[in-house]
DNA sequence: TAAAAACGTTTAATATAATTGACATTATGG
DNA sequence: CCATAATGTCAATTATATTAAACGTTTTTA
C-alpha cells in the first residue's frame, strides 16, 4: 500500500481548487517543481513537500494519512458489526474488517472477572474509551484504577496496559484506537 | 508545530535499538546519509525517507504522526473530562484538550430533538461511534438512517453529515474521530 | 593493553532535486 | 477573430541530496 505522492498531491491540490501556479505562489516553490512532483519525475525533499503543503494548507501527517479518493461510503448499523472475541471478552468492531480505516472503534463486553491477561499489552498508537456499564480495572504503566459508568481513559498504547473486570457484573465499554488494532 | 525530522528519525531509530549502520543496511541507503539526515544537514527526499523507514519498519504516515517522546501518561476518570457543548448537544472530550492526540473521543448527549443543524458538517478524516442509549438519526451523503442502542456507524468525514435526535428521549453516543476534531 | 570492531562524522564525487525561462495548448475578453 | 492571460510541460542550469571512502572516537575482546 504505497502512496503515489504525485497523484496524491494533484488530487489534493485540485480538491482545493488551486492551479499549479497558484499553489506555487502561495507555497514559495516554482510551478515547474509542482509539475514534476505530480508526474513523479522527482521525489521531493520533505522540506519542499512541506512548503508546498503549507500553501494549501495541509500538514504532512494529514497528507500521508488522508485519502482524497473519497473511499466508498461506510455506514452501517448493528447488522454490520463484526464479532471478534467470543470468550470472556466479547469485541464488536465498528466497520468492516477489510476496509482501510484510521481507527478501530470497538464495543467491548467483559464477562464476570474477565481479564486481558497478566501479560501486559503494548503496541504503537493511542487508545481511549468510555465505560458505559459495570466496572473495569485499568492498569497502565504500573498504576491501577477502577473505572465505573461515565468514567473514561486515554493513554499511549506503547505503555504496558491491562484490562480486568473485578466484579461479577458484566462490563461494557466503547473504545477507540489509532492506528487501528483490528 | 513543525516536526524536527532529524531528531525524530534519531528518536525512532534508537527506540528500535538500531545503529545508523544497521538501519542503513536494512534500508538500502548509506549510513552517512542517515547521519546527515539526523543532523538536519539535508532534507531527505520522501523516497529515501521511505527507504529508511522501511528498514525499521515504519510507514510514512506513522512517522509524521507518531510521537516518540513518549508523551506524559494520560490516564484519568470522570473528573478529567472536558465539557464542550452545553446546549441541546452536550459533548465530553476524553482527555486533555491541550495534549496532542491522534483522536478525539467524545461522550455525546443529545437532548430532545437536538440537531447539529441543517448546515451539513464536513471535515477531514474519519469518524465512528456506538449508540449507547436512545435513538439518533444519522444522515451521511444524502442517506438517512435511525440508529438505536447497540447500533453503530463509521464514515469518511469529508462526506456531508448531520446528527439529529428524532425523539423526546435523550440520546447517548460514544464516538471517535481521527484526526482529532477537538 | 593492544587489536579489532563498532559507533557517528566528515569530505569529495556523483546523482538528483529545484530553478529559470521558454514552449505549446486551452480558455477569456475586447 | 485576434489578443491576452491562463493552464501544464519541458530543457538547461543551478542547488542540493546521496554515495563512497575515509576519519577520529569509543567499546569489545583477546
Amino acid at each position: 500500500m504505497d502512496i503515489d505522492v504525485g497523484a496524491h498531491l494533484k488530487a489534493v491540490r485540485q480538491m482545493y481548487g488551486l492551479s499549479q501556479r497558484e499553489l506555487a505562489k502561495r507555497s514559495g516553490v516554482t510551478n515547474g517543481l509542482i509539475s514534476l512532483i505530480e508526474q513523479n519525475r522527482v521525489s521531493p525533499s520533505v522540506s519542499s513537500l512541506k512548503k508546498v503543503l503549507d500553501g494549501i494548507p495541509m500538514a504532512l501527517s494529514d497528507f500521508f494519512t488522508f485519502d482524497p479518493a473519497g473511499r466508498p461510503q461506510v455506514f452501517f448499523a448493528q447488522d454490520e458489526l463484526t464479532d471478534i472475541g467470543s470468550g470472556a471478552v466479547a469485541l464488536r468492531l465498528v466497520g468492516s474488517r477489510l476496509a482501510k480505516r484510521s481507527m478501530s472503534i470497538l464495543h467491548e463486553r467483559y464477562g464476570a472477572h474477565a481479564d486481558t491477561g497478566t501479560e501486559m499489552l503494548t503496541h504503537n498508537g493511542e487508545e481511549g474509551g468510555v465505560v458505559v456499564r459495570g466496572r473495569i480495572e485499568l492498569t497502565v504503566g504500573g498504576e491501577s484504577r477502577v473505572l465505573g459508568p461515565g468514567d473514561a481513559y486515554y493513554f499511549n498504547s506503547t505503555m504496558p496496559h491491562r484490562f480486568r473486570n473485578p466484579a461479577r457484573e458484566e462490563c461494557e465499554i466503547v473504545s477507540a484506537s489509532s492506528p487501528p488494532t483490528f
